[in-house]
Formats: structure tokens, sequence, C-alpha cells
DNA sequence: TATGAATGAGCGTTCATTCAT
DNA sequence: GATGAATGAACGCTCATTCAT
């Protein structure tokens, strides 16, 4: 039954983005799900197999959530802001997805294999951000750099937001958009 | 004497940003040191506040590179473009000391007091942006805005450089401060 | 299943009449128990709580065994030799148990929580003592004062029983109860 | 010097009747005493022949106590309860010297050697005894067992007293030496 | 003689993992 | 399949003792 499968990942997301990778035993993680202590092994091969099977599963749910109403004949600023605004509101709905990512994000967890297994989620973006690069609409820069700014300035925004650095309201948002926008927009945009 | 604490600071950092808080013990830390394991205890009250003081030390040392020819009297663009260079050669010159403080700053050990400790140090910065935004050189956004595009996107790419996800050259740095700056500047810039 | 758990406490009594709290690693109770060392504290929170529990084990035992064949309807005299050759021979029987009792009571381990829990376990004692009192057979005096003739003088006979400095025969024994009785006996006795 | 030597032991004694051998580092009787950890072991060789010599200073101290204005010329009844008061008071007012007594009584420091090397110092009480005794003043009984009279039962009720489980007043007191005298006393007396 | 920084063996305790049921 | 009692390696930390100064 794949419905345990699931409460174990649930409750090890919940814990581990509140109380961090080892300040979550998996005796916890068992209790929060409501399973055995050894169910959790017929599911998964042992803690960190689990951790990373988490991983991919969200950085999957947060690359769908960007591509949320992607439409490749729209025009590039359009294109961007959804994708910025997508990920934005991922982030500040799902704060402990956010947190869990991250936080391995900067692990000794990561792989280069947990890394790449993810990359072509976003392959559509990637071909239309080419095209863009193209036409002059965006600054001809590699992909991964334009990452940054459709990915990492959003997290950075929404972590101030969550940890209450920041209050983010409708115009401090736009503000950031357009910033980021403005960053990527190339000589013909 | 303060080089054995001095040593005890290193062989943290080294082992840290390698394996992970918890993937290094004390008695690591120790060897590598090369101090007894109770000698850790003389220095630093216990793991945490080792911790919590190499991360304080680590973060005075980045600010103050950040802020290193820092001159008020030259134009926004400038500094900007100095902080920002000043921030990613930090960086990639100190891959260690950048991964234990991503590491830090996504972790339950980060505490309001750790975080508040260091936010004066950038104090010059925050005044000399105020400046910069009346004068409409630079968009106007609150600094905590502001440092999404002179911190968050240099670590990020530093992190993309120093794990090889991203060649980063002479030009395609160019590229990225123009367009971080190109995020931020005003109007009348 | 609790025959662990008794083994615990056996291994516990044993080791640490003979080489005290301190002398008595978790470790080396673990194995003389014949289970792991983290399968203690499935039974018992940490080591103190560990020894409060013996404690409050033996001083149940030890009250029950006073209280062996208590009848009421009897005179105090025959009921104050009873009560201290219970007490007497359990303490020659079990030394064990009166050295860890013993080395309890005298250590900072001692609660006023632990102390209570037991008082009301002599309740029928105390009621028959009142009574002897009363009617003049005993002295008139507190029950606390009581015990010191009817507890401390056994256990300090049995020390030094134990010990060798005293040997306690059947006429040293009949000697010391006399003695202890004519301690308490009132002016109707 | 044996000023140091002297406030060592005293801080010994201060901090080991309040926090117990184990919970009485050597280094903060170091700090107690105004010395350095290492000038310790100048004076007594390790921990335990530390507390052990404290334990014979001690031992020695209310053995003088006991006698204090011991007269062999006065009647059995008076020099019982002479001494048996002298015990009491100096108990009550003595109270850490009494505790640390206690503890290491009943521990497993206590060695034939540290318990035997006192015994002479009641030589003038046990000759004393044996003279009442065969008088038929005091029962035939042992010296090792009329000290319990004189000793146990006295230190039994100093406790009661200190930790307040019984108001030792003037009349109590007096009741309590009767008791114990009572119970010594011969069939000559 | 006196010091106190340094040591490291040894402690109490945790928790990922196993396996008999 | 599911369980959770049992395990023991490994951890953070303490403190009696040493020794260079």
């Amino acid at each position: 039954m794949q419905e345990k499968r699931r409460k174990i990942l649930d409750a090890t997301l919940k814990l581990i983005s509140q109380f961090g990778f080892h300040g979550t035993p998996m005796s916890l993680i068992a209790e929060q799900a409501g399973v055995g202590a050894g169910t959790i092994y017929r599911y998964f091969e042992n803690k960190e197999a689990l951790i990373m099977k988490l991983f991919l599963k969200l950085k999957a749910e947060i690359s769908q959530e960007m591509l949320n109403g992607f439409d490749s004949t729209r025009p590039p600023e359009q294109v961007f802001r959804q994708v910025w605004l997508n990920t934005f509101h991922y982030c500040i709905q799902h704060p402990a997805e956010m947190m869990f990512l991250e936080q391995y994000h900067n692990s000794p967890f990561l792989t280069p294999a947990s890394e790449s297994a993810v990359q072509d989620m976003l392959a559509p973006l990637v071909k239309y951000a080419e095209k863009s690069t193209a036409s002059g609409q965006v600054k001809e820069m590699p992909f991964e750099m334009l990452t940054i700014f459709v990915y990492d300035t959003t997290i950075a925004l929404a972590k101030r937001h969550i940890s209450g650095f920041l209050k983010v309201d409708e115009f401090a948002l736009d503000l950031a958009v357009q910033a980021s926008w403005d960053a990527v927009k190339g000589p013909a945009a």
C-alpha cells in the first residue's frame, strides 16, 4: 500500500523542515506517520535514501509548479513574470517544502546524481529561454545563469518574507519581479 | 594561548564544510586541530557554541571583505560592482567558508541572535544605499531586498561555479554583474 | 517483557551495592543484566531514575518484610521483637539490598519525593505504636523517634555483623533486641 | 605551608557534604580553596586519598568531641549522657561534618584500614565501659554493640532533626537520651 | 613551591537499523 | 506485509590527573 509511503514522506517533510535532518529521528518520523519504525525500511533503504527521495519528489513538485500555465507563445516578459510568481507563491504557500529543499541544497547530502535528476523537468523552459535569448529579448546568458534570477532571487525573497525580515506586500512583490526581469531582459525587450 | 583556539576553528571550518555539522564529530575536530578532545571545551562551551562562534567570525570576515575599498563618494554603479565582485571573489577563493555559511544559514542552528549580531557590520552600506535610492540612481526598495541582488545572486553564481555547473569566466562574470546591476539601477542611472 | 526490567534491576543492585553508584557504569549494568546498553533506556529514563526506582522497590520490600506476621492484637513487646527481628534478618539475608538502601539514604540522590513515597507503607505500625504509647506500654515518643530503636539500631547491628566487626550470634542478638526494647518500653510494660 | 592543606580540606568538606563525592570535581575544590588545581596533588596523592584523609580528620574530631569532659570517676549514667549529648551537639552544630562522615561510612570508599585507624581514639571509653559492665551498671555487651546506642542512635536523631523530620527540643532530647540509657543500663543501675 | 592549560579515558545517552513475531 | 523491542556503535562531554612554566 503506497498510502503508507506517502504518510512517511509527509511526516519526514513536516519534521525535518522544523527540526532539521539530525533533529529528526526515524522513530519520530514513524510515530508522526503512524507506522512502525521498521515499516519505513520496507519503503526506503535507509534514512539517507528516504531524504533523497523526498527531495526528488519536492523538486519535481516545485518544478511542476513553476511551469504552471506556461505558454511558449506568449512574450518573454510575461512568461518570466509568471514563472517567477509561480515559484514565489509555491514557496510562501509551502514553507516547509521550501525549507526542506534549501536545507538539502546546502547539505552534504546533495550529490550530483540527485541534482541532475531534476534538470530535464524544466526542459520546456530551457528551450523557450534559448529562443528568447536568440531574439534579443533576453540577455544572452547560459540557462544556469538565468535561473539565478528566476529561482534564487525568488527563494531569497520568500525566505525574507517567511522569516519576517521583509514584509512582502503586492507592491514589494511587483518591485522584486520587475527588478529580476530588468536583470535578464535583453536589448530587444 | 589563542593559537589553539584558531586551530580549532580552522579544523571545524574545514571538516564541517566538507562533511556537514553532523558528519563532523568533536573528536575529529580535535584530531584535525591537533589538540585533545577535552581541549576544545576550554575554548568553546559546546559544539553548538563552537559552530556559532565560527559562523560569527566568518560572517564578520565576509562582511569586511564585501566592504573592501568601499568609497561612498563614488557613483552607485561602481560601488555596486565593487561590492558584488568583492563578495564573489571571496566566495570562490574561500569555498569552504562559503559552504559553511550557507549550510548554517539554512540550518536549525540559525537563531535570531546569531542573525542580528552581524546586521550592523554592513551599516555603511545601508546608509549609502539610502542615499542612492533617494537620488534615483537605485530603485526605491528596502535594503533587505537590495541585498538579494548584491548577495544572494552572487552566492548563487559562486555556488554554480564551484560545483562546476557553470563555468564562470571573465565574460560570464561581467554578464552577471551587469544583470544584477540592471536589476537594481534606478531611473536616474 | 518485564523479565528484562527485572534483570536490569537485579544487576543494578548487585553492582551498586558492591562498587557504589559511580563505580557502576551503565555499560556494566547492561553487561551484567545480559542486555544491550540501549535497552536499559527502554525501561528507565536515565541512570538516576533507574536507581530511584530500585530504591523504591527495595524500600517497599523491606517495609513488607518488617511487617511480616504483624498482629496488632499481640502485646507491644512481642510485636516490637518481631518487627526488630524481621528487619534484622532481612538485612543479613539481603546484605546487598541493605548496603544499597543505606548508600542511597546517605547520598545526594535522596529527594523528599523518594523519601515520602514510602512513608505510608508502615502505616499499620504507626497506628499500633500510638495505641501502645497511649496504654503506657511504650514510652510516649513520636513515631519518628521510635523508629530509631526499631530500625536504625537494627541496621547498625546488621552492618557490624556483615562487616565482621561484631559476631552476632543468638545470644548477642537477644541482647540487642532486649536493649532496644528497654529503650522504648514504657512504665506500664 | 599547611595553611593551603587546611583550606583544601575545608573546601572538600563544604562541597562534598553538599554535592556528594561525585558531584564535587577536584577543580571545584581547588577553586573553593583558592588554590590551583594541581596544588591539591602536592598535599594529597589523589582524590580518594584526599577524601580519606578528611574522613580520618573528622573522625578524630568527632571522637575528641565525644570524649569532651570525660571523667572516669563519675557514674556510668552521667558519663553515658555526657558522651551522648556531646555527640549530638557536635552533629547538629557541624551538620556538614556529620553528612560527610555518614556519606563516607556508607560508601565503597570505606576500607578496613580507614575504619580501624580511629578505633583507639575511643580507648578510654572502651576501658571505662568494661569497668561499668563488670560492675553491672551497664549491660554486659561488647563495646561494638554499646556504640550502637551511644553513637548510631545519636546520629539517627541528629539526622531526623536536621532533615526536619523530627523537631528535637529539650524535652525530646531528654527523652531520647533516657531511652538510649535505658537500652544499655545494667541490672545494678 | 604553585600553577592551570592540556589531556584523553571513560562516562551517560541516542538512534539508525535489524529481525523475531 | 507490518511491527516495535532490542541492539550497540558512536556521539558529546566531564574531570582526575599531569607537567611545562
